[in-house]
RNA sequence: GCCCGAGUAGCUCAGUUGGCAGAGCAGCUGUCUUGUAAACAGCAGGUCGCAGGUUCGACUCCUGUCUCGGGCUCCA
C-alpha cells in the first residue's frame, strides 16, 4: 500500500500513499500535530502543506511554535488585510505586505491620494475578522510572468513586481546585485510567478507559503498606520502602511501589548518629565535639550566615570571650540562627503565659518602642532566635544536623535603595525566600560566601504577592514557585516547594547582612517629616521552623551543604580521636632560625598513616602524619636521589600558605600 | 525632507449641530505635627501652539506656519 517513504527531522523515516501531501504526513504523525500544522519544509524549502510529498524527501512539519511558522502566520495575516481594505476601499491598490519582528505591515495606495486614519483601523480589523471566521483557503496557482501582468492588470505596484521578477529572471546576476531582491523574493524565481486566491474576488501575489485557510488566524491587532515610500525610496510615491501585530495565541498577544505598555513606560522623554531630568523648550528648536539640575548631576557622574576610565587608559585630554574656518572642513573632506548634514556657513569679516558636526579635524590639527616622533605613538586624545549635526527635521526623537549633542570622542595615532593591536585593545576597554553602566549583551556590526561615497585606495580599505574583523574575533563578538555602511573615509565597527527589555541601542563605534593622515598631511619621524604616515582610529564609545543617557534612563526605566541616582536618599523626619536630626544625617552623608536631601514635615509622611518612590529614590530614610535617641535611620529602601527600622547611621553609610563602588 | 496624526492650566486629559473655558494631580495660603506609597480647607492658574480667513460670534470651520508623536529615508 505505502509507496512513498520520507524523512522526519528526529532522522525516523515514514511510509505515505503516493500522491500524499505534507498534510496527510501530519495526519499521519497525531491529529494535535496537523490540528497546528501550518507549512512545511520540504528539503530546506518552506512550502503550503498541501504540497504533494515524494519519496527520499527529507520533511518537517512547522508549527507556530517554530521562528518559520510565526512568520507565515504573519504573514497570511498580512493578506488577510490586503483583502480588507481592498473591499473596504473600492479602487485602493496594494503594494507589498511582509511579516517583521513581532508582526506584519502592508502598504497600499488608495485612490485621489486618500489617507486611511487610525480610527479607520477598527472597522478594517472587524472585515479581517469576518475573512478569517469565514475560513477562507489560500490556493496556490503559478502562471507565466505575462499572464501575471494580465492578470494584475489594475494593480501598477503588483506589475511593477512582475516585471521585476521577469527582468531579474534574465540576469539573475544583475538580479543579486540590486536592491530588488526582496522584490524578487515575493514570488518564484524561475520565470513563473505565483499567486494565491482566497475567494472569488481576492487574490494576491506573492511567493508564499501561507497557512492552509484564514481559519487558522486570528491573534492579532492592527496597531497604526504611517507613511512609508514605495520601494524605500523618497522619490517615489508615498504609500499608506497599515503595521500589526500577529502571534499563535490569545496569551503570546497579550504578552506583546503588554511588552509595548511597559516599553512605553520607559520612554525616556516621559521620564526625563516625570524626574526632572532634561527638558526641550519649543523655543530651542527641534533636538535641542536643556538639563535639568537632576538631570545633569547624572551626566556629571557619566562624564567624570569616563574621564576617569579614560586617564587610566593613557588618553590625554584635549578640548576644541565648537567653529572652525570652512576651509577646515574642505580640507577635512567633510564639506565633499557631509555637508547635508552640516550646519551652514555663516560669513564673518568675510571669513566662512561652520559649526561642528564632529571633532576630528581639530586633533589633526593638535597632532600638527609638533613634529611627531615613533616614541610618541600611539597618542590617544580625548574629548567631551559638543557638535551640531542637521537633523531631517521627522528623525529628531528626544535625547536619541539630536542635532546638538557631545560624543565622547577619542582620535589614537598609531603606526600601521601598532593599529591591529589598538583595535583589539580598543574593543576590551569599550566594552569594559559599558559593562560598568550595567550593560552586559551586544552586538555588533562591521561596515565596509561605502560604492561611490568615499575616498582612498582598495588596499588601504581592505588592510583596515581586516584589522577590524579579527578584532571582533579575538573579542569573541557575534557581528554581523553591513556591506557599504562605512564612513567616507573608513571601515567601521558599531557595538550595540541591549537593555533590560531586549532592546538594542547602537552606541560606540571605531572607524579606522587613512584618509585623514593624508588630508591632513601628518607625519612621524620613524627610528629609521625617515617620515612616515600615522593611520588615526576614530573611536566614540557612549556614542552621544545625550543618547547614552537616554538609553541607561530607558534600561533602567529611571531607577538610577545609587552610584547614577541624582539623589540617593530623601530623609523624612517624622515631625518637625526631628527635622534638626534629619539635617545632620544629611549632613553626615553629604561630607561622606553621598547626595541626600531633608524632606521636611509640612505633609504626612505617608504622602512625602510616596512622592520618594515616584521619583525612584534608591532610599528614604525615616527619622523620628527612637532613631534621634538612639543615633540611627529607618531604611525603605527602593529595591528592598518593607522597610528597617533602628539602622545606625554608620552602619547605613557603609552599604550605601558598597553599593555605590559596585555599581549595583 | 516626505506621509499620517496631534497641539486646551506646570503635568494628564474632558470640552458637538459655532454661543461666557472644565476636572484630577502639581503649585500657593491656612489648619493639622504626623513611624513607611495620596490629611483637610481655600486660593491662584488660560490670547485653547502661532498668524491669517469665514462668521453677528471661532477652542470648534478653512488656509498657512511652528512644535510634538508614529513611520519612511538617514544616523551617534
Amino acid at each position: 500500500m505505502a509507496d512513498i517513504s520520507v524523512t522526519l527531522p528526529d532522522g525516523s523515516s515514514r511510509n505515505l500513499r503516493q500522491g500524499a501531501t505534507a498534510y496527510d504526513l501530519a495526519v499521519a504523525i497525531g491529529p494535535g500535530l496537523a490540528k497546528a500544522a501550518l507549512i512545511a519544509v520540504v528539503d530546506g524549502q518552506e512550502v503550503d502543506l498541501n504540497t504533494p510529498l515524494s519519496s527520499g524527501q527529507q520533511v518537517d512539519i512547522v508549527t507556530a511554535d517554530s521562528e518559520a511558522g510565526l512568520c507565515t502566520l504573519r504573514h497570511s495575516t498580512a493578506h488577510v488585510l490586503a483583502q480588507a481594505v481592498l473591499e473596504l476601499y473600492p479602487g485602493a491598490t496594494y503594494a507589498i505586505g511582509p511579516p517583521i519582528a513581532d508582526g506584519f505591515y502592508y502598504d497600499f495606495d488608495l485612490p485621489h491620494g486618500a489617507s486611511i486614519s487610525d480610527a479607520e483601523l477598527t472597522g478594517i480589523e472587524a472585515k479581517m475578522r469576518e475573512i478569517i471566521a469565514a475560513d477562507q483557503p489560500f490556493q496556490r496557482y503559478e502562471v507565466s510572468a505575462v499572464d501575471g501582468l494580465e492578470l494584475f492588470a489594475e494593480h501598477r505596484y503588483k506589475c511593477e513586481i512582475i516585471q521585476t521578477v521577469a527582468l531579474a529572471h534574465n540576469d539573475v546576476s544583475a538580479a543579486r546585485a540590486s536592491e530588488d531582491q526582496e522584490l524578487a523574493s515575493e514570488v518564484v524565481a524561475d520565470g513563473q510567478v505565483s499567486y494565491y486566491r482566497n475567494s472569488e474576488s481576492f487574490i494576491d501575489l506573492c511567493r508564499g507559503p501561507h497557512v492552509p485557510s484564514t481559519g487558522c488566524l486570528g491573534h492579532f491587532k492592527l496597531m497604526s498606520v504611517a507613511g512609508a515610500y514605495w520601494r524605500g525610496d523618497s522619490g517615489r510615491p508615498s504609500l499608506q502602511r497599515i503595521y500589526g501585530t500577529a502571534w499563535a495565541s490569545r496569551k503570546d498577544l497579550d504578552a506583546h501589548l503588554h511588552r509595548l505598555a511597559e516599553a512605553e513606560k520607559r520612554d525616556h522623554r516621559r521620564l526625563a518629565r516625570e524626574l526632572d531630568l532634561v527638558s526641550w523648550p519649543t523655543e530651542l528648536g527641534p533636538g535641542l535639550a536643556v538639563w535639568h539640575p537632576k538631570g545633569a548631576t547624572v551626566r556629571r557622574i557619566i562624564e567624570d566615570y569616563s574621564r576617569h576610565r579614560h586617564s587610566e587608559s593613557d588618553y590625554q585630554f584635549v578640548f576644541s571650540p565648537h567653529l572652525a574656518r570652512s576651509e577646515l572642513w574642505q580640507t577635512s573632506g567633510h564639506l565633499d562627503f557631509y555637508e547635508e548634514s552640516m550646519y551652514p556657513a555663516m560669513e564673518l569679516d568675510g571669513v566662512s565659518y561652520h559649526p561642528k558636526p564632529m571633532n576630528c579635524p581639530f586633533h589633526m590639527l593638535i597632532y600638527k602642532s609638533a613634529q611627531r616622533s615613533y616614541r610618541e605613538l600611539p597618542i590617544r586624545m580625548f574629548e567631551l566635544g559638543t557638535v551640531y549635526r542637521y537633523e531631517l527635521s521627522g528623525v529628531v526623537h528626544g535625547l536619541m536623535r539630536s542635532r546638538g549633542f557631545t560624543q565622547d570622542d577619542s582620535h589614537i595615532f598609531v603606526t600601521r603595525e601598532q593599529a591591529p593591536a589598538e583595535i583589539a585593545s580598543l574593543v576590551s576597554f569599550v566594552l569594559s566600560v559599558l559593562r560598568a553602566f550595567g550593560f552586559s549583551s551586544f552586538d555588533a556590526r562591521l561596515s565596509t566601504r561605502p560604492l561611490g561615497k568615499s575616498v582612498g585606495e582598495d588596499g588601504e580599505w581592505e588592510l583596515a577592514t581586516e584589522a577590524l574583523r579579527k578584532a571582533l574575533e579575538a573579542a569573541g563578538l557575534d557581528y554581523q557585516v553591513d556591506e557599504g555602511g562605512g564612513a567616507f573615509y573608513g571601515p567601521k565597527i558599531d557595538i550595540d547594547v541591549q537593555d533590560a527589555i531586549g532592546r538594542s541601542w547602537q552606541l560606540s563605534t571605531i572607524q579606522v582612517d587613512f584618509q585623514l593622515p593624508v588630508r591632513f598631511d601628518l607625519e612621524y619621524v620613524g627610528a629609521d629616521g625617515g617620515r612616515h604616515r600615522p593611520v588615526i582610529i576614530h573611536r566614540a564609545l557612549m556614542g552621544s552623551i545625550e543618547r547614552f543617557f537616554g538609553v541607561l534612563l530607558e534600561h533602567y526605566s529611571g531607577a538610577f543604580p545609587a552610584w547614577l541616582a541624582p539623589l540617593q536618599a530623601a530623609v523624612l523626619p517624622v515631625a518637625a521636632a526631628h527635622s534638626d536630626y534629619a539635617a545632620q544625617v544629611v549632613k553626615c552623608l553629604s561630607s561622606d560625598g553621598f547626595r541626600a536631601e531633608v524632606v521636611e514635615a509640612q505633609e504626612p509622611l505617608g504622602r512625602r513616602i510616596r512622592a520618594a518612590k515616584l521619583q525612584k529614590l534608591p532610599y528614604v530614610l525615616v527619622v523620628g524619636d527612637e532613631d534621634v535617641f538612639n543615633g540611627t535611620v529607618g531604611v525603605n529602601a527602593r529595591d528592598g521589600d518593607g522597610v528597617e527600622r533602628g539602622v545606625s547611621l554608620q552602619e547605613f553609610v557603609v552599604r550605601l558605600q558598597q553599593e555605590v563602588n559596585s555599581h549595583k
